[in-house]
DNA sequence: GAAAGAAGTGAATCATGTTTCACTTCTTCG
DNA sequence: CGAAGAAGTGAAACATGATTCACTTCTTTC
């Protein structure tokens, strides 16, 4: 028994271990997923190949956390978002403008998260990073429900097509070749969109 | 000058460059985009690998036919079911209707056409077969519009709201390991989601 | 400062499947 | 039939990029 980690090596070490993670994040947001291999990720967070593979073991698990990491600060803003106190339709339009308008300003990382191709594994881990967002407004549905603000509904199928609403609709203006457009339009289209989907408030004659 | 294409050869070559699509589409309709591979394809097909190469330049030309040719089966149904008579929003509902149901009874070749990971290069074309419905969608809305049945809107930016709603509302209940959903609650909700999402009637008082 | 345990290096290796190509077989036509 | 042009074969080559590993360097402890 000649070494054990001392605190100083621990903190390093974390301190590697985030430089990779930042590095990919910024690889990934600047030349897009294509061009983010493992010894580009490794020279720009200024160590080896070899040396990566001491804090992740496969690319994979690697993207997994670039791309949570990716995705967290947008569903906290988006947490936020929903957490405000109004009426849940309110709330809804709030997450959806939130979300939209900070996709639409951060394109390229944005596209990387939600659109850009990717190798079939990174794929199937992307799928997941959809359920902070279906959580968010399944639980503002589901208090909408209770407050009978909202006809009573599968909040699970709603939300998901919501999600999904959101990423198809962004996916066009995100796109690296995409033309120009209003994006204060669209944003407020899609709001619209997705509170109206949630149908009428209850009690009102049709 | 000794040779030149009969027309019994033409008739053969393209009944195996039938056959090969054909055999494609079979595999991944039954073992899913990832095992199926280009001599897996080839030997179905009854032919060898490099005969293939004949037919189609590369992997990716090859998937772009068989993406295309697994969606238009389904595309014509749609489009079928949007062409009937009927006020917009009956149309919509009804297009709604038939994809889903569609999809949830082809589960295998409905998750590999919309869902499952794919390499990078066919995933990008896969955003292309997605047009198509988007288009009907289109259709219907701006009838709708133009008919006074149906507020007037971005109909690019709702139809693609749509198709991404549809899409991943149906990606849970098609992932190979789903679990049993009611398929026909999932269908009618997805259908009420859509219709709702145009707004009301215009016209009428809120 | 020497031993031991970790961390770092990066060129070589490996894995996976697509793609090629030298060769064979088939088809047409004078 | 024989020449010429196509189509078919399938084992080998290749491309890509992730991953490994024999070795070096660094840190800690006694």
């Amino acid at each position: 028994m000649a070494y054990r980690r001392t605190e100083t090596v621990v903190a390093r070490l974390n301190e590697t271990r985030e430089r990779i993670v930042t590095a990919a994040l910024k690889l990934v947001a600047s030349e897009g997923y294509a061009g983010t291999g493992i010894p580009a990720i490794a020279a720009a967070a200024g160590l080896s190949t070899g040396a990566l593979y001491r804090y992740f073991p496969s690319k994979a698990e690697l993207f997994d956390e670039v791309f949570r990491r990716g995705s967290q600060r947008e569903i906290d803003v988006c947490a936020a978002a929903a957490a405000e106190p109004g009426p849940a339709r309110k709330r809804l339009a709030r997450v959806v403008e939130v979300f939209a308008r900070r996709a639409l300003k951060g394109r390229k990382l944005a596209y990387a998260l939600l659109a850009e191709p990717v190798d079939p594994l990174i794929e199937a881990e992307r799928l997941r990073y959809r359920l902070p967002y279906r959580d968010i407004f399944i639980g503002i549905i589901e208090t909408g429900i209770r407050e009978g603000e909202i006809v009573a509904q599968d909040s699970v199928l709603t939300a998901s097509a919501i999600v999904g609403a959101l990423n198809e609709a962004l996916i066009g203006p995100l796109a690296p070749q995409a033309k120009k457009t209003d994006h204060d339009k669209l944003i407020s289209g899609l709001a619209l969109f997705c509170v109206q989907a949630l149908g009428p408030m209850p009690g009102r004659k049709l």
